[in-house]
DNA sequence: GTATTAGTACGTACCGGTCAGTAACATTGT
DNA sequence: ACAATGTTACTGACCGGTACGTACTAATAC
């Protein structure tokens, strides 16, 4: 009856897939350029020709690292805390809140797609293209979202948040106990203040 | 009649200063960790031992960098365009007005500080111990202010000011027409929620 | 049913280049 | 003289990247 998988099921873990889940942690902790390629295999447990036969570049795995990142934070940032939310004002609350409250911890390390931008400022760089990409299609929803709010200036209302959150990435890395913690009582005077008849 | 000046005035700038201008300029626009300290040497038109005599490494480098950025940081903002303000809420906005212009334009790199301590995440690295310094500073500063402007909850408004600036100063190298451009609205809307009566 | 072949998935060992940093000495200006 | 700088050459570590060999598996041939 054990019926032979035709796709590999729980099989040991192919070498790309260790070699993604190491570099993720350590490009994220401890930044791109920062982290050599030795490292990332040795952690991985496996040999710099296997990284090569999946990544074209430490580049290229750098920005397979900004594509698996993308991917989780929309999972969390549409689900915060796990839950859904019809209204769009406790949707956002809700993410900026549990993000502030993870941004004012010890070892908080920001939004790894700002984090590589910051990191390779050149235009033509795969993984910046990531990030840049990324930050587009997230400011459009953000506006998008207040303007569901009833906002009179979603656009403006959008950046503002936007804006809020990106404080809160690059604060919550520079020092615990930052700014971050105010970040949910600005936000709701943000939208009440953008949302008020005037 | 030629008085010898005691302190070399307008003299042929010694070999530190070039190299501080030049590392100031690499360091800002590319980052810090992107360029050796053989860039820096051959744009400052000196020699790498004129480096190590008056600098003991490229991380004291580069934290000389940072501190010459953060008096240049304060100038700009206790009298942005150039003007002395006495009312708070009209030199923040006249501040964080003149930033986001910058920050919409092309080649906007943001902060060199908030960059330093993206680059360098390890906590006794000596750059990143000036950034954190000045963000510690900043913030004090900011709350001040808001004080000043009669906010209902000083360090609230404080806090979301600086979570403000700091997203233009990231989203603004991440695109050009980015949020920043909303920057100056969101800050009005932000400082007269918290100012109003309540 | 075994031998052959092909393809896959990996490791060993190495490449040339660049990195930050230094030692020893020559040159210049005052 | 002496202080600041340039010149040259070097080190050892590390960088991203690769040529090449090898174990294992699956399909094919007879």
């Amino acid at each position: 009856m054990t019926k032979k998988a035709e796709k590999p099921a729980n099989a040991p873990l192919r070498a790309a897939d260790r070699i993604r889940a190491s570099a993720s942690e350590l490009f994220y902790r401890e930044g791109i350029r920062a982290v050599g390629v030795d490292e990332v295999v040795d952690r991985a447990g496996v040999t710099k020709p296997s990284l090569y036969r999946s990544f074209a570049s430490k580049d290229d795995l750098a920005a397979a690292y900004l594509r698996d990142y993308e991917l989780n934070f929309w999972e969390n940032f549409e689900r915060p805390g796990g839950k859904s939310y019809s209204n769009p004002r406790d949707h956002v609350l809700a993410y900026i809140g549990q993000l502030a409250q993870r941004a004012v911890a010890k070892d908080y390390r920001g939004c790894g797609l700002s984090n590589a931008a910051v990191e390779y400022p050149a235009r033509d760089n795969p993984a910046r293209q990531v990030a840049e990409a990324h930050k587009k299609v997230f400011r459009k929803r953000l506006r998008e979202l207040a303007a569901q709010m009833g906002a009179r200036q979603p656009n403006v209302l959008g950046d503002a948040l936007l804006l809020l959150i990106e404080g809160i990435y690059v604060t919550g890395q520079q020092s615990e106990d930052g700014p971050a913690q105010s970040a949910l009582a600005a936000a709701k005077l943000l939208i009440d203040a953008s949302v008020k008849a005037g």
